[in-house]
RNA sequence: GGGCGCGUAGCUCAGCGGUAGAGCAUCGCCUUGACAUGGCGGGGGUCACAGGUUCAAUCCCUGUCGCGCCCA
């Protein structure tokens, strides 16, 4: 299932991780046959799609109230039609293989249906409530918003102490405050019940500074003696913290600023009285519709000229904001839906507890269970139009009726009042949350009973970054829990954030965001994709840039320079093949070592380890496949067509096949393309090709033993002609000293390979004593002898020797110790103890050896 | 203030009880017939610090320092 993005989006790097995560989950899942169901869609994007479209309209010098309603909505689908595909065609660039033809928008039909639907039952079941209480309220829009769209941002302001008179008497109360402008709207004082300073002051009065009301002093735990003067002024209407301790002592709780945060002094009008020297009527109504703002400067200067300003302390603070438009939020009294989260979330709370949906990494459930069960009644409603409108409809007297359709309301008003009266409709809209809490189900068909919803619900796993456990996921959990009686996915996938090279999250305001889309057209889709993999480690945040990119393009082409090479030397996939039939040391390798990359790979996909699983693919296919595997077939594929020729070839087609569907997930472009190009399957088959599975290699353990002393054998001898310098048009003989007659055969084998490998002039025993000037290195039992008189400095060979004989010493020592160590060997395990045997054994043959070879040159 | 996570090679990150790994970068050699978007080889780390547990600690525990995020 995919967040449906918002359908104002473009794609952004946080999109092309998550959907590269999950479409590399899709593919493999879909090649080992799973029935996999990849839900596309949008969201609405309730106030970013308003905001888009208003600001089209400003263009055209017009407003939506000028427009009305209807005109609006009209407008913003012709948006929608125009423009809300963007991003769609996007995924499909980046290769995202959603079941497109199930797309759908969180305001079909079907899916609002289901907004009815769900917002009607909970009503019933008193799950959905309105309630007068404070809201987050966002000027900009003249909207309320939930908890989780408020951002606290930290503000350079002014801790304002003002003085408070009391009632008959010289004394007074200072309070200390950050936005004095709310003052107008204060009914109380707070003093903690145990702070002695102010004991005597409970139960007496104050009065307000320019309103003149006389308002209460208070005991309330909220007022924290160490703060300021330990006494706070107390605004209900205007401060979270506030209205509880209004409602507390049964305050008043007038509002003092309107829909716009300007000063409205209507619900204090009866209030206002004239206090020499404290307050003043006029000034108060003068205030009336000034910004928040602009009455703060005036109610600052106004307190100072009567004398009740004490003093002014910068202070910083934390003032929240709305996180899209940007502005203070403005606690505001108002009626408001509200959605019963607590209880709802009960459910979802055991469902993790109980294993029954899992986080991956584990550690975000104590994210989600720490929200969870502290969690607010969610405010549903929005003052927007773009949105599911609230089916909530008012009789003349303000009874509401919700009802899934206007008739249904109509019914219903005509029962309540026993005859037809008007109804008018809610205005509202839900919180575009809402609608995508129902996503898992309500794009199955639900409330029908589809066949789809009984195949694809729950589902399998979600993707998504931590930002969206409480938004979506928490809210997908409670609504599917409530509705189908079931968990919506059993397992939460969570990965990191997208940010630059330096670790800074992207953003337009940094001006440090990367368009994946730019980075498809310079590097490929493939490319980013297995870049993101590679770098998708367990619950960490991706470093991205461009260069990363492009690093990791050349695998890419590394891949498709190897198939060319393939093709050109007659490597066709062979119908039939069957790996067990491989006779061949150098095939029953390869085959075997590609099984355990298959293997290698699964497990890390199983794990959502998408690095793991790159780095298997990668290190298979390049350090393997290429690097020794071609390299020693080089010889058979050019030959003509001998069974040994022949059975190279259809390994080499085999194993390639195996590559192409391992990387498919991570890099479905270039592996399709090689896919249909070698003919694997009938074109654009590889999405269907099954994954593969490890499997069984006769004699596998003799041919491993047989490649790697090989391998061995021609590293050594390339590092000790590096070391000595010995430029690779310069070939040496490669003699083996004190070889035993096994590792003799096996050399004259691989005579060829070794010969054209490790620049080896000649290969073989060494006959009689080693030539003056020779260079040496030792290979398990054996010694190489590289005779190199007048190429190499014997000095340079006899610190080399030295180098890798101190090195060794170094190690033996550390064994010996430990081995010596009676604690060691008695409390160790068995193996461990047995394994450093060994490894003395070896290492003092080899010391043996080294010390022999530096006697020879000595 | 509470919680989570992170400090491992120049960089990005794996490893998480048995003698430290990858990719990139760097240095040297190489235009060899798939690939110079390449090949071969080298150098580079008291695994933040201090204690503790253990025969054995990068890995487990405690604390300190530094960095990041979330919630107040």
């Amino acid at each position: 299932m995919i967040p449906p993005p918002n359908v104002t989006g473009s794609l952004h790097m946080g999109h092309a991780l998550t959907f590269t995560v999950q479409d590399t989950l899709v593919r493999w899942r879909r090649m080992q046959g799973r029935d996999v169901l990849w839900q596309p869609g949008t969201d609405h994007a309730g106030i970013a799609t308003q905001m888009v479209v208003e600001r089209l309209l400003a263009a055209e010098g017009t407003t939506r109230q000028a427009l009305g309603r209807e005109k609006f909505l009209e407008r913003v689908w012709q948006w929608k039609a125009e423009s809300g595909g963007t991003i769609t065609a996007q995924l499909r660039r980046l290769g995202a293989s959603l079941d497109w033809p199930r797309e759908r928008f969180t305001m079909d039909d079907g899916l609002s249906e289901a907004v009815r639907e769900v917002f009607v039952t909970l009503h019933r079941e008193g799950l959905i409530y309105r309630d007068r209480r404070l809201v987050n309220w966002d000027p900009k829009f003249q909207s309320a918003i939930s908890d989780l769209e408020v951002e606290a941002k930290e503000i350079r302001g002014n801790l304002w102490h003002l003085h408070y008179p009391l009632e008959g008497s010289q004394e007074g109360v200072t309070v200390a405050t950050t936005r004095p402008e709310t003052m107008l709207g204060d009914t109380a004082i707070a003093v903690h019940p145990e702070d002695g300073r102010y004991a005597h002051l409970i139960g007496r009065f104050a009065i307000l500074p320019l309103v003149g009301r006389r308002i209460p002093i208070v005991a309330d735990e909220y007022s924290d003696p160490a703060k300021g003067s330990g006494a706070v002024k107390i605004t209900p209407a205007h401060d979270f913290n506030d209205f509880a301790v209004g409602q507390r002592h049964g305050l008043a709780m007038p509002s003092v600023l309107d829909r716009e945060a300007r000063i409205t002094v209507d619900e204090i009008a009866d209030d206002l009285r004239i206090v020499a020297n404290v307050a003043d009527p006029a000034f108060v109504r003068s205030l009336a519709g000034q910004d928040r703002f602009a009455a703060r400067k005036a109610i600052v200067a106004e307190l100072e000229r009567l004398g009740v300003l004490e003093k002014t302390e910068p202070h910083t603070h934390q003032v929240p904001h709305g996180d899209r438009s940007g502005v203070p939020i403005e606690p505001l009294l108002t009626v408001q839906w509200y959605c019963n989260a607590g209880e709802l979330a009960k459910s979802a709370i055991a469902a993790v507890e109980q294993g029954r949906t899992a986080f991956v990494p584990q550690q975000w459930e104590n994210t989600f269970f720490a929200w969870m069960r502290d969690i607010q009644p969610w405010c549903i409603s929005r003052q927007l139009w773009w949105g599911h409108r609230i089916p909530a409809w008012y009789g003349p007297d303000g009874h509401v009726f919700v009802e899934r359709s206007e008739a249904a309301a109509a019914a219903a008003a005509r029962a309540h009042y026993g005859e037809e009266r008007p109804l008018t409709r809610d205005e509202d809209v839900l919180d575009t949350w809402f609608s995508s809490a129902l996503w898992p189900f309500s794009t199955l068909g639900w409330p029908e009973k589809t066949k789809e919803l009984a195949r694809y619900y729950p589902g399998d796993v979600l993707v998504t970054g931590f930002d969206i456990i409480f938004f979506w996921v928490a809210r997908m959990m409670m609504m599917g829990h409530h509705f189908m009686g079931d968990v919506p996915f059993r397992a939460v996938h969570i990965h990191g954030l997208v940010r630059d090279e330096r670790g800074q999250k992207m953003s337009k305001s940094k001006g440090n965001v990367i368009d994946p889309l730019e980075l498809i057209d310079r590097y490929g889709a493939d490319a980013l994709r297995f870049t993101i993999c590679a770098l998708a480690g367990p619950g960490r945040d991706i470093k991205l840039g461009a260069a990363r990119v492009e690093s990791e393009r050349s695998f890419t082409t590394k891949l498709w320079n190897a198939a060319r090479f393939c093709e050109m030397n007659g490597v066709a996939p062979v119908a039939g093949f069957d790996p067990a039939q491989a006779t061949l040391p150098l095939s029953r390798w390869l085959l075997d070592a590609a099984s355990a990359t298959i293997e290698e790979a699964t497990r890390a996909l199983e794990a959502y380890r998408f690095d793991d699983y790159a780095s298997a693919c990668r290190r298979f296919t390049w350090n393997v496949f290429c690097d020794w595997f071609l390299e020693f077939a080089k010889p058979l594929l050019a030959k003509p067509e001998t069974a040994e020729a022949a059975e190279i070839r259809a390994v080499a087609a085999h194993v390639l096949g195996l590559i192409l569907r391992l990387l498919h997930p991570a890099m479905p472009f270039v592996t399709e393309e090689l896919w249909d190009h070698f003919a694997y399957g009938a074109p654009c088959s590889l999405i269907r090709a099954a994954w593969p599975e490890p499997f069984a290699v006769p004699g596998a353990a003799a041919a491993r033993e047989e490649l790697e002393w090989v391998v061995r054998l021609i590293s050594e001898v390339r590092t000790v002609r590096a070391e000595m310098n010995v430029p690779p048009s310069q070939l040496a003989p490669v003699l083996l000293k004190e070889a035993a007659p096994a590792s003799l055969a096996r050399g004259a084998r691989w005579a060829e390979a070794i010969g054209r490998m490790a620049r080896a002039a000649r290969f073989g025993a060494l006959e009689g004593e080693v030539p003056h000037g020779s260079a040496q290195a030792v290979v398990g039992e054996a010694t190489l002898v590289l005779p190199l008189a007048g190429i190499i400095d014997l000095a340079a060979e006899r610190a080399r020797l030295q180098k890798d004989r101190a090195r060794i010493e170094a190690d033996a020592g550390k064994t010996r110790a430990k081995l010596a160590n009676p604690d060691f060997v008695a409390r160790a395990r068995e193996e461990v103890v047995e394994e450093n045997r060994e490894r003395l054994v070896t290492a003092q043959a080899e010391l043996a050896r080294l010390d022999a070879a530096l006697a020879r040159i000595a």
